[in-house]
DNA sequence: CTTTCGCCCTGAGTGC
DNA sequence: TGCACTCAGGGCGAAA
């Protein structure tokens, strides 16, 4: 559920409490939480304790956060290692007193605790009732525009308020596509960051059916598609994200107000706020989407 | 190469 | 009340 709005929500709530802290403990509770980690090169714990952290970073959903270059192994990693964290479905990044006990709240995975020079003691709670989400202590490597981002964000593309998001590109990728549009959109390799319910909301704010073969839009209308891509994560992360229940929150714990702001995802049976057609749901890549049938045709 | 499918997982909700 | 079943869906790797 975590989409980009719900991710740099959670990025910009932990800055302030780890940019600067160093991890002083690290506690796995429960191993299906770092199934991304390589513990070939030792474990999760083991690489985290000691190091120092930096500003977190964000491209698409995932999350990391680099560290100061560790003395004893600089070598083997020249651009530098960082914690990757993937919210999943039901991941929670929560900032917690460093005397707060995992085990007062259920589906604890991991604890950090942090020492960071103002604020002192800390502790990040990873939560995560379904456990797709995942940490990990994951190698930076540098891409063409200069900037380092882990090996498993690599292969993602730009999200679309990323200010270096190659709109050209992704118009191609759209221009070229037979398949159905919204398969695109939540293709990370095309445009990361849209999940099914910023998929439903602005193929519905285009006036665009889902499965519209991309190659099949005008170049007009695949432009007006990315800009409300851009005008819906923009406005989700301004009133904090999407909460349906308590599955998503920022790091207090706090859910976000967009929910209300929805005009088709999870709206079946319910008049379109344009046009007062009752919005439809139908199966869609073992998901569901949602759509208005009268506004939104199969060309 | 593209596309589809199954798997991972838990708790809330539904139907009988 | 209780039990079986369905559903939510992001990412990934295997299969077609």
């Amino acid at each position: 559920m975590p989409e980009l709005p719900e991710v740099e929500v959670v990025r910009l709530g932990l800055a302030p409490a780890v940019t600067g802290a160093v991890v002083t403990a690290v506690d796995v509770f429960d191993e299906r939480a770092i199934t991304r980690h390589d513990h070939a090169r030792g474990s999760f714990a083991d690489r985290l304790t000691g190091r120092r952290m930096r500003a977190p970073q964000r491209r698409g959903k995932f999350i990391w956060i680099p560290l100061d270059p560790d003395p004893v192994v600089e070598a083997a990693t020249p651009a530098g290692d960082a914690v990757l964290a993937h919210l999943g479905m039901t991941g929670q990044l929560l900032l917690r007193e460093a005397w707060a006990r995992p085990e007062d709240e259920p589906h604890v995975r991991v604890r950090v605790e942090l020492r960071h020079p103002q604020a002192g003691e800390l502790a990040v709670f990873f939560r995560d009732q379904r456990t797709f989400g995942s940490l990990a202590l994951d190698e930076l490597v540098t891409t063409d525009a200069g900037d380092a981002v882990p090996t498993q964000v690599r292969h993602l593309a730009r999200d679309p308020l990323d200010p270096l998001f190659d709109d050209r590109g992704f118009l191609a990728a759209l221009a070229v596509k037979r398949s159905a549009v919204k398969r695109v959109l939540l293709d990370q390799r095309a445009i990361s960051g849209v999940g099914n319910i910023y998929a439903d909301e602005a193929l519905w704010a285009a006036r665009i059916h889902p499965e519209q073969p991309a190659n099949r839009l005008s170049r007009a209308k695949a432009r007006m598609l990315l800009g409300e891509i851009r005008l819906v994560l923009g406005k989700a992360l301004i009133e904090g994200g999407t909460s349906f229940d308590a599955q998503y929150v920022n790091v207090n714990g706090q859910a976000g107000y967009f929910a209300h702001s929805l005009n088709a995802y999870g709206r079946e049976g319910k008049p379109c706020p344009r046009c007062g057609t009752p919005i439809v749901r139908v199966s869609f890549m073992n998901r569901s989407s949602h759509f208005c049938p009268k506004e939104q045709r199969l060309r």
